[in-house]
DNA sequence: CGGGATCCGTTACGATACTG
DNA sequence: CAGTATCGTAACGGATCCCG
């Protein structure tokens, strides 16, 4: 099941590419980032063909970037530790992608797993974390963030971990915050819902200041 | 002459490879980091297809990557300041390429234009960098490295600034120092010839240690 | 119902020959 | 030198089917 026409050059540029290159492997992994999913949340939230998706996960199992799971029964594929080096790659990825103009029309709804990945760079990027766990409510999905002295996790679904602060939004709001269209202010006034732990709010507010602070 | 399929997705990542992603359009981006290239330089460096060339320059152009210029008479390309833009993604790339297994039996020769961009943002990692103009003789070819406070330019060919120093060694000796497969001390006392301003060789070679240091 | 596998029409790619 | 033109092959996209 190998390509038939990989680069094949002298260039660690192309090494990467034989491994990360084709179509949809690196939009694969950046959902992978958000932590282990199952094959019908990979097609659905990126919309390819189910055939292609079962190539390209075969194709990453076989190059040692991802794994196949068993999580109670149901098949669920996750990052190794060689996948999880595509970190620092899908960032710079967004950082280029953030130049171009956004998309008129796109074809699908957002997928709530992309942004995992630039949360947890952004809230890495802090010196001061607070010891902190958070579980975000996003329409109708869960992520759990986790900060630490050791580093900011950011994970779809629950944790088993309970958590300090739950907050409940919108992805329209949380998304304008990230792209800075909406202050932060204004999204803690009127758009963040306080389920639970209100007095780990303004660790959470000062975190989130000093993540959009470094970026 | 626009793509059939884009992934037109709400996601930075998804855009940019919207616009990078295609075969062969990082690489060609790579190479121009190096500076302007002919048709025919980037043909033969990548041994891509003519007739995929012609379309990928084309597409780069629609999207503002990339600008034809006309130098003494014959078409080249170049990269505009959207298209330099790429540079850290590229690194980042190569980077993570260096992560992978060497490739085993490689289908061409080295591309000399390869080592500009890992060259450059090694060199301007380098905090205390010394005023200077390199001309560096490989193989048949030649780069240029501009050093000042400004940071750190590595281009193709020849420049009109005189050169301060000028070393000659070949694309085999000078990779195994890049790789860190050789010491810059032998390198420099068995594999490094100078062939103009020797005083300034220590300047030289205070520069590639640190930029080893930091990479 | 989740997790794919098969089939088939369309698009993209690769190699080479050819042209202004 | 700088591309076009052509053509065979591989990859992709969408739909349907299969199997535990």
């Amino acid at each position: 099941m190998a390509r038939k026409h990989p680069y094949q050059l002298l260039c660690p540029i192309a090494r990467a590419l034989d491994v990360v290159g084709d179509r949809w492997t690196l939009l694969i992994l950046r959902d992978l980032h958000a932590g282990p999913a199952r094959f019908q949340q990979l097609q659905e939230g990126l919309g390819m063909a189910t055939n292609l998706l079962t190539t390209r996960l075969a194709e990453l199992t076989d190059t040692g970037m991802i794994q196949k799971l068993d999580v109670d029964g149901h098949n669920a594929y996750a990052l190794t530790e060689l996948g999880r080096k595509t970190d620092l790659l899908l960032w710079e990825l967004s950082q280029f992608g953030a130049e171009l103009e956004p998309e008129p029309d796109p074809r699908r709804p957002g997928n709530l797993r992309t942004i995992a990945l630039p949360l947890r760079i952004a809230l890495n990027s802090v010196t001061d974390r607070p010891e902190l766990t958070i579980r975000l409510l996003i329409d109708d999905e869960t992520f759990t963030i986790v900060s630490s002295v050791d580093g900011v996790d950011v994970q779809y679904g629950e944790s088993s971990t309970p958590a300090d602060l739950i907050i409940r939004t919108t992805y329209a709001h949380f998304l304008a915050v990230g792209e800075g269209r909406m202050s932060l202010k204004e999204f803690g006034a009127k758009h963040l819902e306080v389920v639970e732990g209100p007095k780990h709010l303004g660790a959470f507010a000062s975190l989130m200041n000093a993540a959009r602070a470094a970026v």
